[in-house]
DNA sequence: AACGTGACGAGGA
DNA sequence: ATCCTCGCCACGT
């Protein structure tokens, strides 16, 4: 049905494909638009269990200071680095300036958005 | 049931 | 800027 009834992390995710190509957010930003208030670190397992990770843009979630979470050295990191600069989204030491990039929506995207009628924008219930 | 853990965050030293 | 402490909360032991 809808997000309200949709499991939490069904909610991250839904969210997580609203953050817009050469944006990013954070976990406490996706936590709260998915209803998961001081969830931040729930974000990122519900990310990591997603069906489809190739397709969805996980990799536009940072943490509050625009460093990326995963570990130094790993895979994932690498991927999540790859991505980010294949859309133009600037890093610079592991870190992205998050008053340049950071995602925000505005009034009428959280009103008329994808969140607010999550049928509308994919496939519907 | 207590305890440790983690793709977090804010605040203080 | 870096490190530490706590608060947070769902999960697995």
């Amino acid at each position: 049905m809808d997000e309200h009834s949709a499991s939490p992390f069904r909610r991250v995710w839904h969210v997580a494909e609203a953050i817009p190509e050469g944006c990013v957010a954070s976990y406490s930003q996706v936590a709260k638009l998915a209803g998961l208030n001081g969830g931040a670190r729930r974000v990122g397992g519900a990310l990591a269990k997603a069906p489809d990770r190739s397709r969805l843009p996980w990799h536009r979630i940072l943490k509050a200071d625009g460093k990326i979470a995963l570990p130094a050295g790993s895979a994932g990191r690498r991927e999540q680095i790859r991505r980010l600069e294949d859309e133009g989204v600037l890093i610079e030491n592991g870190r992205v300036d998050m008053k340049k990039f950071q995602w925000q929506p505005d009034m009428d995207e959280l009103i008329w958005g994808p969140l607010a009628f999550p049928a509308f924008g994919d496939d519907a219930e």
